[in-house]
DNA sequence: AAAACCAATTAGCCTCGGCTAACTTCCCAC
DNA sequence: GTGGGAAGTTAGCCGAGGCTAATTGGTTTT
């Protein structure tokens, strides 16, 4: 199953939102994202349904194997584009909203091609 | 008004078309892009209503002074983008398929950008 | 003139991914 | 044990942007 721009989005936040707290739940998603509650709640059971996401009774969410891998990615993906774009001049704020839509439609040859050259 | 992705794909091929051919009607938009002609009729006539296009009676297509300054600039990041990418060692099929996601989404800043540091 | 064809449009369906309203749980405080 | 808040879910709306089927309208062909 492949997964939608706005799916890997949920991910990545997660997988961000997990770095800096020890549990992550719906709620932790909406607010950080700025979405409804149940624009949330339905993402994850498409997420989970699609194997990348799991929760436990208390409604913690947790990647799996996949979920994780994915995110990464595209957590690797943010920082790399984001780190080209100012070091070329581009504004902070600039750089973090177009690495956040590069991201998402970049091929992997082509990334790779930008980072090998970039970021040595 | 404030253009989606699609949109600036319709003014992108009239354009690209209008190069090679004196005339451009509807269905050869809709060939170019294979798109259904149900789906290019609307378009259309959301572009026209938006003061992107025009037609004339016989249903041959024309971009307005915006529409025009539009597709090219969109024309203009495709071209750059794919030189870019390709100069990088980027496949000529994926340097022009990712660069035509990406001419929709990266700001005016980004752009100079790169287009600065690559190509002068 | 009738038939055939082609371009365009209309009507209406579908998915994606937001939204609000309203309900359910659950837990906690009084 | 009753009231209130917080989290999640269900139901259903909406716009964007694809689609097919069917209609219209103008040419061309026979």
């Amino acid at each position: 199953m492949h997964l939608q721009e706005s799916g890997e989005m949920y991910l990545e936040t997660i997988y961000i939102l997990s770095q800096t707290s020890s549990s992550v739940r719906s709620i932790d998603v909406a607010e950080h994202m700025g979405y409804s509650k149940p624009s949330v709640s339905r993402a994850m059971g498409i997420l989970k349904q699609a194997g990348y996401v799991t929760a436990d009774k208390d409604g913690f969410l947790s990647l799996t194997e996949t979920g994780l891998d994915l995110a990464r990615k595209i957590f690797e993906r943010h920082m790399v584009l984001t780190r080209l774009l100012t070091s070329m001049g581009v504004s902070t704020a600039t750089a973090a909203e177009d690495a956040c839509k590069i991201e998402h439609v970049i091929s992997e040859e082509s990334f790779e091609a930008l980072k090998a050259r970039f970021l040595k």
